[in-house]
DNA sequence: AGCACGCCGACT
DNA sequence: GTCGGCGTGCTC
């Protein structure tokens, strides 16, 4: 009689350790074991114990070596199902990170008076923990779609809410789930309010990023179990285990939320993409513009375009030299009359500015009198001569307070506050966001993303400083304009007006016609000539200078990809590692990722470099698969 | 990572 | 003669 072999995925972002170790299963828990369950073993010579899933069980390992037993079983429940560990294995792949660093994502945190109570409901039903649920059932109703959505809001939420609400009824219908992915939690609002008295509503599950650990341990148990659900959720919630799944959609795949910030460093997009694959499910991108990589996807004729026919938003635009235009003027004048008017003033970007807390003056160097900003330290600087301005006085009034301005808010406020004497003015940024307004007519300045929703939609959106935005010093900076605006000019009522102060050119002509798809296309076409992302990949890799050699060398043997770099890396000064870029085609990409990974094995063991006890380097080499961010 | 094994220099 | 430095290798 062989004893049982649990197959066991072990929890360390270390590359080399990223693959399946055999335990024995001790007698006493071949009943209560399952694959997908959370164990803890002994690992290595480590003295304490390692928690790791069960991702298989088998009768016999080809394991030469003698097997160690599990320790404990933390949990029977499968949390790691077969189709979550497929797309995990994948995305890790594709990313060259190890597995574990995936399954923080797809897996939340156990907590265990959330699971009794769940076992409990379950009551004897535990059909699902042996017979793990199929998802992948051959369908060939299934969709790849994608539409630019009427920016428009009726009283039942605005119109993307709407279709998709519409197209998770459509599964719903089927007895399908659907993943709903929205970057931001007012976005998750929308569409719950646009659920309401839908079949779609009492299917719903939050899968919100910003929940507590038992609420959300509690969402992933509800979508283990249930046939039918609707997750609603940020990037965690396309690894949500659901059953029967039909659709995966994604609402502005443009935001940047969709980016996973630390290891993996994925995109909800491309998670997505490869789930579709994997589950033979349907997928919809929707949003007001047309990011790049969706443009890319339409012209390589992977995702349908679903043009959908809409009234177009009565946009102006207007090329003066000053910042707030006769135009504009006009604009606020007239909404006021009626509502709430929404002011865009360019974000705040890198830097902050640095104004007098008390006269709301410039501040300025008490030695040269340059401009002083914020630094990423939050190090009060001078521009021009770099001084540390610690004991900063403001040369108007002699205040020793100072702010940070978000570039621009505060000098907004002021010239408004004085064109429109008794109106009321409200501010909302990035770290002061305000969720809503009022229908009372009042002037709302808000920095993109940060914009309140009004009641009934504002009366007009008025956007400034477009040049600004479009010459921000990154790569994305005329998509994320565009976006910016369109989303902010989807705030408004229907009727109402919006005007673009400063734009000129082509860009203008298809802002004010609303032609997403040829703005898309001509942002996709100049990428192309340039061989920029998303026309090409390119990936980072960020190591101590001699190991990023050493790594470049050998990737020098392959003549598919373009090698750019390295650069030295500077935090606060201080040099930190060499950075070096790759450029390669999408046909290339699988192929990268394995040469990838076995370098980094070879080259990240043996190196005797900086810090930690064991005298090798902590994490000595960092791939991002897809880094465009840093251009 | 974390720990053991192993092979060379200066020490009671 | 041996103690312990850290470079190297392995982890079911």
């Amino acid at each position: 009689m062989t004893q049982l072999v649990a197959r066991v995925v072990i929890d360390s972002p270390l590359p080399q350790l990223d693959r399946v170790f055999d335990y024995l299963v001790p007698n006493e828990m071949v009943a209560l074991v399952n694959r997908g369950s959370r164990v803890l073993v002994q690992f290595g010579r480590g003295r304490s114990l390692t928690e790791g899933f069960v991702v298989d069980l088998v009768d016999e390992s080809d394991y030469s070596g003698k097997l160690s037993e599990i320790e404990k079983l933390v949990s029977e429940v499968p949390a790691l199902t077969a189709d979550i560990y497929k797309l995990a294995r994948a995305v890790a792949d594709r990313q060259v990170v190890a597995i574990s660093d995936v399954l923080k994502l797809a897996v939340p945190t156990r907590s265990v008076a959330v699971e009794k109570r769940w076992l409990d409901s379950l009551a004897g039903d535990a059909s699902l923990f042996f017979d793990p649920p199929a998802t992948s059932l051959v369908d060939e109703s299934s969709y790849r779609e994608t539409s630019i959505i009427n920016p428009s809001t009726d009283e039942r939420g605005p119109a993307w809410a709407i279709e998709l609400v519409q197209r998770c009824t459509q599964m719903v219908l089927q007895r399908k789930s659907s993943i709903v992915l929205l970057p931001d939690f007012r976005d998750q609002a929308a569409f719950i309010k646009a659920a309401a008295g839908t079949p779609v509503e009492p299917l719903l599950v939050d899968y919100a990023g910003d929940q507590t650990k038992s609420k959300r341990y509690a969402a992933f148990l509800k979508a283990l179990s249930r046939e039918v659900s609707i997750i609603v959720g940020s990037r965690a919630a396309v690894y949500a285990p659901v059953m029967n799944l039909g659709l995966i959609a994604i609402w502005d795949d443009g935001d940047s939320s969709h980016l996973e910030q630390s290891s993996p460093y994925s995109h909800s997009r491309e998670v997505a993409l490869i789930r579709q694959v994997q589950s033979n499910c349907s997928i919809f991108f929707a949003s007001h513009v047309r990011s790049s990589e969706i443009q890319r996807l339409v012209e390589i004729g992977y995702l349908r375009d679903s043009v959908q026919v809409f009234e177009r938003p009565t946009c102006t635009t207007t090329d003066q030299n000053v910042r707030v235009d006769g135009h504009a003027w006009q604009a606020i004048r007239d909404g006021l009359k009626t509502g709430p008017v929404l002011i865009q003033v360019a974000g705040k970007g890198s830097s902050v500015s640095g104004f007098c807390s008390n006269c709301s003056s410039r501040a300025t160097c008490n030695k040269c009198n340059g401009p002083i900003w914020l630094d990423r330290n939050n190090q009060v600087r001078c521009r021009w001569c770099n001084l540390i301005n610690a004991n900063f006085h403001c040369h108007a009034c002699g205040s020793t307070k100072l702010r940070g301005g978000r570039a621009g808010t505060i000098r907004t406020l002021e010239e408004f506050g004085r064109g429109f004497p008794g109106v009321l003015l409200v501010e909302s940024t990035g770290d002061h966001k305000k969720a809503s307004v009022s229908n009372q007519p009042q002037m709302v300045v808000a920095t993109p993303g940060a914009e309140p929703r009004a009641e009934h939609g504002y009366s007009a959106v008025v956007i400034l400083d477009a040049q600004q935005a479009l010459a921000k010093d990154s790569l994305r900076a005329t998509e994320d304009a565009v976006r910016n605006w369109a989303n902010a000019i989807a705030l408004g009522a229907t009727g109402s007006k919006s005007v673009i102060v400063g734009l000129h050119g082509d860009l203008a002509l298809n802002m004010s016609a609303w032609n997403m798809q040829v703005i898309a296309a001509k942002e996709l076409s100049s990428r192309r000539e340039l061989r920029f992302p998303p026309a090409v990949r390119l990936a980072s890799i960020f190591a101590e200078q001699t190991v990023l050699q050493a790594v470049l060398s050998d990737l020098q043997q392959n003549k598919e990809i373009e090698i750019l770099g390295p650069i030295p890396v500077y935090e606060r000064e201080v040099l930190t590692g060499w950075r070096a870029f790759v450029r390669y085609e999408y046909s290339q990409g699988e192929n990268l990722s394995k040469i990838m990974r076995s370098l980094i094995a070879v080259h990240s063991a043996g190196q005797t470099a900086f810090s930690s006890k064991s005298g090798r380097a902590t994490r000595p080499i960092r791939v991002k698969m897809d880094d465009s961010e840093v251009i």
